[in-house]
RNA sequence: CGCGGGGUAGAGCAGUGGCAGCUCGCGAGGCUCAUAAUCUCGAGGUCGUUGGUUCGAAUCCAACCCCCGCAACCA
């Protein structure tokens, strides 16, 4: 028994929610479900990050303010984990006021420890309004953004620094000795080789933005979006005395910011780095990139409709190695349905449940935990894996109702036999409780007292 | 140019020095408890190319070919 707190990033609400959210989020659910389930102290964060130039933007463009826009795709997001049976300790928003409040003393604190300049830095460079963004001068071609054919306009702003540059040796350290541990490893020696290259001061502030927190030590200016949406898993943990984070799990994309900007912005305030960050891969949709311009965004709903809630849930998990990217076909989550949902559990469900049901037998009473082996496997979070090895004892308890052929069966024979197979399906039951919550549940149910044959778990598609 | 991932059976993938595997699909057979489900057997691969190291290479080394991603909203 210990305490065990894991994270998803914060979802910008420039986007609503798709696939990829939805991948991460029930990935740490399960993991923060199986710790429960353990006997630890476990707590899961996610939430949603508001503030930025970006969301001003969309807000304007929707006639509200950036508050009513935030709270518009917030609640999607914060629904959608409703709908998934997620079960987060906390749904954070950057807008919540303990979150205002923390990020300031945070920021405050960064500047007292001399870990941010006491003035800002005066930033000249060539800014292109179409990628809203500064351009270096070989990017340009003939003076031109080469993406959008215009010239960039000259622009200075004034932005205080975060002293990155003078972590480096310590982050080597914590990374490569594993006290902060990315994983999977070659990610780990990806970010390895990048910080050997050097590390640079970074800006933590903007000058002319609105809609953002302002910096405690200069209101004139706000806290640059990423720095600001880091911190809540400092003002969650630090409220709940859980620090440090035990996993943060997140796309490969943003692996940067947690394992090197975040622990060196905590080490700056005195606080412990983050145990473990996890980065996991990236779906493809049918061969292409997934991409709001292409229009292929798969949204949870559709996946819900599809395969329900424990449906969505397997087939994610279930369909690549955690950790690594994917192609996201209908074709195959529909394969995945069918073959090992419909055809595999439900099936071998429906078949012991009607052999209990006709001959009178009722559960025999046994005490039960998650499989070690199922147990080793999601603490090293090879998820497809522990998947992968229910399925097998489904596999194997098929395999054993056709060698014990119970309907050839009479009297005692019949009971034992029947009995070790429901022994086989709680163990199932009991194992897939991290995974699918509602269908552990539903089966541990049926098998409970008087056996009864129940609708379809999961009806062909 | 750079960085990263990948090329293994019809499809999707696992396998990082020791007899090439899994799932789906396909073919044949069995069973009848079950959601046209389940079980058994089988066919199908010169592991991208060339060269090297080794008793032995899908696996290690070198060169090359091809696909994809990062630099543009995006986990």
């Amino acid at each position: 028994m210990g305490k065990f707190f894991d994270t998803t990033p914060i979802y910008y609400v420039n986007d609503v929610p798709h696939i990829g959210h939805t991948y991460t989020t029930v990935a740490a659910d399960i993991i923060a479900r199986f710790h429960k389930l353990q006997g630890d102290d476990s707590y899961l964060l996610t939430g949603t990050d508001e503030h930025g130039a970006k969301i001003s933007q969309a807000a304007e463009k929707h006639n509200q303010t950036p508050k009513e826009y935030a709270d518009t795709i917030s609640k999607e997001f914060n629904e959608a984990w409703d709908k998934l049976n997620i079960n987060y300790s906390r749904f954070i928003r950057t807008t919540d006021e303990d979150h205002i409040k923390t990020v300031r003393e945070f920021l405050q604190k960064m500047y007292d420890n001399d870990a941010v300049d006491k003035e800002p830095r005066l930033y000249k460079g060539l800014y292109c309004v179409g990628h809203e963004k500064f351009m270096s001068p070989e990017e340009l071609v003939d003076g031109l953004c080469p993406d959008h054919k215009t010239a960039p306009i000259e622009y200075s702003e004034e932005n205080y620094y975060f002293k990155l540059s003078l972590f480096q040796k310590q982050l080597e350290e914590l990374i490569s000795t594993d006290q902060i541990k990315i994983r999977p490893e070659t990610r780990k020696n990806e970010i390895l080789g990048k910080l050997k290259q050097g590390l640079e001061d970074i800006s933590i502030s903007r000058a002319n933005l609105e809609w953002g927190i302002p910096l405690p030590f200069n209101p004139k200016h706000s806290i640059y979006v990423w720095i600001d949406a880091l911190i809540n898993y400092y003002t969650f943990g630090k409220e709940k005395g859980i620090w440090p984070t035990d996993l943060h799990l997140v796309g490969k994309d943003i692996l940067w910011f947690h394992s090197v900007i975040w622990p060196a912005m905590l080490l700056s305030v005195g606080e412990q780095p983050p145990k473990e960050v996890f980065a996991h891969g990236f779906f493809s949709i049918g061969g292409q990139k997934m991409s709001k311009t292409i229009g292929n965004v798969i949204k949870p709903e559709e996946l819900i409709q599809k395969y329900g809630v424990d449906g969505t849930r397997y087939v994610l998990l279930a369909a690549f190695p955690f950790g690594e990217d994917g192609d996201f076909s209908w074709e195959l989550f529909d394969k995945l349905y069918n073959g090992n949902l419909a055809n595999g559990l439900g099936n071998l469900i429906a078949r012991v449940a009607k052999l209990a049901q006709d001959n009178n037998i009722s559960e025999p009473k046994n005490d039960f935990a998650i499989s070690e082996e199922v147990s080793q496997l999601i603490q090293n979070y090879h998820l497809n894996a522990a998947l992968t090895y229910i399925w097998n004892q489904i596999a194997d308890t098929d395999k054993l109702i056709n060698l014990q052929k119970p309907w050839t069966l009479k009297g005692g024979e019949l009971e034992t036999a029947l009995k070790e197979l429901i022994l086989h399906i709680k163990q199932i039951a009991h194992n897939l409780q991290p995974f699918m919550p509602e269908t552990s549940e539903k089966i541990l149910k049926q098998f409970a007292g008087e056996v009864t044959v129940q609708p379809p778990l999961f009806p062909r598609i």
